[in-house]
DNA sequence: GATGAATGAGGATTCATTCAT
DNA sequence: TATGAATGAATCCTCATTCAT
């Protein structure tokens, strides 16, 4: 899929990996701001920097190129979850659930760009988009699975389903957010967007009986 | 010199009619299918079973093909919607979240292809698609303040954004759902589907005290 | 060309020659406002109160209605110009060629919509329009001619090549003029114009000795 | 992530030059010959030995291409006419208008095609060719204005519809002529057009008392 | 590797013309 | 006669992709 340079100078090499960044930089900014159809090779080669025929020698067609910035964005959010997951403390249900809120709020608040590219609705039709869509889902039915046997979380869930509505309400909630911060609007605290959605991923709209 | 065009010829009118609905139709089965982006006039006229041209003559222009499909598929989610809400019953609040979820979910199972159409992410990027979604928003956001006001939802909710929450939820959930139905591959029971959302909305994940 | 309508009633043939007519009026506002490549038949059959089909019951084709327009307004154009002409008095040669400008500058004047589509330099390119410049072309040479016999033109003057120029002179300036008082701009008085043309065309732009 | 494109190329940079002026050239001779109307980008693409992608390359659209057609034929008149302009010489009324006619009808012998295009008909209702017909009247008017400073040209002519008549004359004849030498008929000498054309000008057709 | 001019297959839209009612 | 919906060829323009330099 990707072709590999000549073995030539390893300057040119280096020159020729930076050109290839500078694309995937470029048409990551302009993915996340008007989305896949609206983008084009044009567009993107100019912000570049680049001539357009400098996209195709580094990618084999504008499908490949949107497929790459998606799956780096893709894999920068699962180290940024990683990162997360692994720290080393006892936590309660309730305070891990919120800590991995927090810590997919501070990919959007960090990452703005790239969330904004991941959480593009017309992303999510791509294959690309797609298996970022179904990774999220999986990850979260994962740790609904794994609350149920710690009988963090209620039985009666289906963890797909489940998965799928709180991966629904995450991507909506951080695009609009992330969307708002890029564009200058006001948008709410990163700590009250997390709060609200913990909460309602862990108790639902309901008032609690006796809490 | 300008004169009133006779009203004469009903049966005309009657078949132009039916020709505006059949492109509305085939248009709604092909945004339905492949997104906005994806369909071209020359398919709609294709599967309408008319020439290009005569789409142009129902409609000034392809956006306002879209526009009009969309806006068709809103109005009928609206009047699904208003029809659970005007049942005459006295119901707890955990059983009117029940109805009004039962009551989306049927609209999916009812009217897949318009569903499909107004849950097909990359509408959600056209001015229809956005005003679909922002309806359903600031009614999701409604419902949780008058909620609040009669204590059935927790006050420190913050409704616009619980209620952009609770949409994604449904738009993700009902979207693979309709998509996968529509496709023929298995797919949950609506009931199950609508328990789920509801238990969900109503109680988030975490097994509840002593319920 | 034209097709002689059934013979059947009459009450019928004098409204199907009042809708032909209709359409001619139409079609000759439209013609004179934006010109033969910017008139649709669609705009003509709306000006005319009339179906797009019914245009083509009177007219075999586009062509053939812009081609009855223009030879409308030629004959309209030729008749005013023969009432002129005919006027019996003894006339000096510069009287004479004052009463005959006066007698276009008049045409303009009174017809202004015909003068608009017949100057209308769209219409040069067409035959219709070819032909009835090269009608004004033959009959200002004629002029030309017969005032060298009698001794009032030039006898150096090429009667085809400076009738072509006078002609265009009258074009430009008419055109010019209609267009003017037709879109509510100030334009000069009538008398004026023909003193103006009639002058230039007598004398010329030089000062004449001792006049 | 911007950066100057390198300036390299030249021979591209040549090619690149020659290719539009194809296009313009192509432009021009249809222009000249069918007019605006008529003349499809197709025909100008084919006409040129391109594709038609490639016009758009170089003209952002078809009116684009057709302004710079007859913006460079105007240009070429002007510069030809300012050099009959400048020539240096004492010069009588009578011989300056001779000398401008002659250097009309020369650039409509030399540069026939561009003549063709600036005459033609069509023309003169586009921005572009409305430009160039008022530029000639104003510099016929201003040419008047100068000569009744001087006593050369008569006082009661209102220069503004004079220059106008001249400016319809001088189209008029150079159009028919250039169309008639372009498509091999016979056709008047330069010489005498010019002669007609300056003497109608000077002293129009009546004859002069004693001259 | 990089360039950017050139390509040409679409895609949206217009409009003269036809024809069933 | 009149209608007006339907047609489809023609036109403008875009854009992913190629290739000679």
């Amino acid at each position: 899929m990707e072709r590999t340079p000549s073995t030539g100078g390893q300057a040119r090499q280096r020159a020729a990996a930076a050109t290839r960044e500078r694309i995937l930089a470029a048409a990551a900014a302009l993915l996340a701001e008007y989305g896949s159809p609206k983008t084009t090779i044009a567009m993107v080669a100019r912000q570049a920097g680049v001539a357009a025929g400098t996209v195709y020698l580094h990618f084999p067609d504008r499908e490949a190129l949107l497929r790459e910035v998606l799956a780096d964005a893709l894999s920068q959010l699962k180290l940024a979850l990683a990162e997360v997951a692994s720290e080393r403390a006892e936590r309660s249900a309730a305070a891990d659930v919120r800590r991995r809120t927090e810590g997919l709020v501070a990919f959007a608040a960090n990452h703005a760009e790239l969330a904004a590219v991941l959480f593009h609705p017309t992303h999510l039709v791509t294959p690309a988009g797609r298996e970022a869509l179904e990774f999220l889902v999986a990850s979260q039915a994962a740790a609904l699975t794994e609350g149920q046997a710690r009988h963090w979380v209620r039985p009666d869930l289906e963890p797909l389903l489940a998965g799928r509505a709180l991966v629904g309400s995450l991507l909506q909630v951080l695009g609009w957010w992330v969307d708002r911060r890029r564009s200058g609007q006001i948008a709410p605290d990163p700590v009250d967007v997390a709060a609200q959605l913990a909460n309602l991923r862990l108790y639902g709209t309901a008032v609690r009986p006796r809490e």
